[in-house]
DNA sequence: ACCTGAACACCGTTCAAGT
DNA sequence: ACCTGAACACCGTTCAAGT
């Protein structure tokens, strides 16, 4: 039987399918199946171009993860640029809510230091006076932070009046550079 | 048909079998019908004590934060007992990775300001002179960072050699309490 | 009140077969 | 190379029936 349609399947076809999907029910309302009928092609047509549904989803948050438009040195203070920082992941998680809270409570999906994100955070600490021993260490503390309050923001614990979640951020943010200081002393 | 063992189900018991297996082999490796095996009880019978698999997770949550042993106030300054709390969390999480990374993700579990760790967080916040107005509000950030660390950790992003876990929990705990330390100014 | 088996509507994935 | 249907080994949960 010939292919239920005009064009062959693509990877890139399959993964912004289930962003879609994901954005619109949640990691655990996508399944191979209704992702497989969404692109009107049989449940295991998938699994030519995908090992298995982990392997997508590792896909999936690794293009989301690429995709993060970063801000560029500006010159500007490691402090102003640490927060442009903070509300560039903030906007762009805020738009993949359930995406970026799986990608976060499976961190080893974007451990990889190369990525540009953890490459914009050594540039900012080095700027702040973080000795590079310790550059490691110190992103990885502030992107838990960060990751953290995302995850209680997107799973709605905190208040979903738009205000109140800009001034909960900005202490996040606040806290965080306070926190830093110490280090540019 | 009778029961297939000696004593009936109770709650506790169900809930302390869930707690291991998810120990074992994490959340996504609990099923109802491995737990009633492991009961050696029809799936069926969990569903008279518990209304879905997501009560049961969201019940056994509840208890593993009730049961958090804190830290009481023993006088020192706000620093050292913020830092006694943080490690007391950080202690019964790394003891069951795998259900604090439910509950991280899931916050409204313990958005329940009247558990003892947000009492305990509220008072220690106080004397750290954090104006009452503004308890909710830092006092969930606080939390969400040392969420984010605890998955961090738990789900293996961060190292495994345990004094490079302590190192990098230190400087969490330092960063937070420096960004604190504009408060009590 | 508590427990049961059969059944329903789903899953992810393997396999052998088709073009 | 790419796609397919049938099948396997699982899920959570409903329901009617048992004690």
């Amino acid at each position: 039987m010939s292919a239920r349609r005009g064009t062959p399947l693509t990877i890139e076809e399959i993964c912004s399918t289930a962003v879609r999907l994901i954005d619109e029910s949640g990691v655990e309302g996508l399944s191979m199946r209704k992702l497989a009928a969404e692109l009107d092609v049989n449940p295991m047509s998938l699994y030519h171009h995908v090992e298995s549904k982990e392997a997508l989803l590792g896909l999936v948050c690794a293009t989301a993860a690429e995709r993060m438009h970063m801000p560029p040195d500006d010159g500007s203070p490691w402090q102003e640029q640490l927060k442009a920082l903070g509300l560039a992941y903030h906007r762009h998680a805020l738009e993949h809510p359930a995406l970026w809270g799986y990608l976060h409570t499976h961190p080893q999906l974007i451990s990889d230091h190369r990525l540009a994100i953890w490459q914009t955070l050594y540039r900012i600490l080095r700027l702040a006076g973080v000795p590079e021993s310790e550059l490691p260490r110190t992103s990885e503390i502030l992107n838990a932070f960060v990751a953290g309050v995302i995850v209680a923001e997107t799973q709605g614990r905190l208040s979903d009046d738009p205000e109140e979640i800009d001034r909960t951020f900005d202490l996040a943010v606040h806290l965080i550079i306070n926190g830093m200081v110490s280090f540019s002393a």
